[in-house]
DNA sequence: ACCTGAACACCGTTCAAGT
DNA sequence: ACCTGAACACCGTTCAAGT
């Protein structure tokens, strides 16, 4: 798409310093700490250069979710290659659930609430999420995972994936020892409901 | 108002305007438009008397915040009572999704990430959460729901419902006319999944 | 005990220039 | 085309008093 540049240019870019620094701001004190000047001032500019290559701070956010967002994307094509695509599936949400433990503040930027509507960001959003939808496709035609609208399938798995990583963070996952869940064991739970009953028939053939 | 000079009366306190306002600014307008300033104006003080009240605008949010969970947790006993307990969960967790995108700024201020630890909060989350288990203990008994610890059962559910609510809201659920589900349907799903599969057997009802 | 008005240290954003 | 420094309009918070 950047066919405009040249591509044998090494050199960071005053815009992808910009990205990095936020990024970098984000994941050590949260949105808070995200200023423009601090933003500015580490990537070696003044406090408002970023206005010459983002409208706002909004569409500075953006960029850094658009960033992680693609790099999800390239992880979850990666992970579909060489194995069962219901594997995949359950990596997929497993690893959903430990980029939101590792990095809280990049997930809820990518994840939360967005007021703003910037193309790049929806762009790949939807990316990721058609790349989930394929393979949950591919899990359904190999009969290891309920048929119906793969879309809709993708959603749940999806939503039980987010709200577990959520209410985790938040503390509001069994705070005591007596029935502690982690995400990772909500999800192997659904998948316990969805690929079949705790016995199953013995029988060969899918479905 | 002030008819009397006896020190408890149903006079609405200072602090509860406060709250009232803050809770009002944040419906109205979203988390930026509720100002400490807006807030003591809008209960009739000035800027900062707030801080005679609440420490922080934290301790302010939170105490909206724990106020929308007792509010929550009494609508909780409420739907329990004069029907089956599987029946109350799904309307529990129908009306979560419900409440969330009817008053979408609220719910993120209840459920969203907290960086303050106010007891008042902690004690009032606690208190819906446990209501929600209890029902879900009661939907097992009656054979109801899938046996197992009901702690991991409700949170099951409540991930579900969460995650639901939090993508519709940011508009990652199905934007095209395919495969479109709101989140009250994927909790439907899941039920159908847990309550069992399409066709069960007819014998061995219990109770 | 509760409240006020001024003041401080920010922060996002804009503006008029600089190269 | 990109960047700077000053400036503006905020906002959370603190302080010294007022009743």
């Amino acid at each position: 798409m950047r066919d405009g540049e040249a591509e044998d240019e090494p050199v960071t870019s005053t815009r992808e310093r910009l990205v990095e620094s936020a990024a970098a701001l984000l994941a050590a004190g949260g949105p808070a700490a995200v200023t423009l000047r601090d933003v500015g001032h580490s990537a070696g500019v003044s406090h408002n250069a970023p206005y010459k290559h983002f409208a706002s701070k909004q569409e500075l956010l953006a960029a850094v979710a658009a960033a992680e967002l693609r790099r999800s994307r390239d992880r979850l094509v990666r992970v579909r290659r060489g194995r069962p695509a219901v594997q995949a599936v359950r990596l997929i949400l497993h690893g959903y659930v430990r980029q939101a433990h590792e990095h809280p503040e990049l997930f809820r930027l990518v994840y939360g609430p967005w007021r703003t509507d910037s193309p790049e960001l929806a762009e790949a959003a939807d990316a990721a999420r058609s790349a989930l939808v394929d393979t949950v496709t591919a899990a359904q035609s190999d009969g290891d995972l309920p048929p119906g609208d793969p879309d809709r399938l993708a959603a749940l798995l999806l939503a039980l994936a987010h709200g577990a990583a959520e209410l985790a963070l938040a503390g509001h996952l069994a705070r005591d020892g007596k029935g502690h869940a982690d995400p990772a064991d909500l999800i192997d739970d659904l998948f316990a409901q969805l690929t079949g009953p705790p016995v199953p028939t013995p029988e060969t053939s899918p479905r």
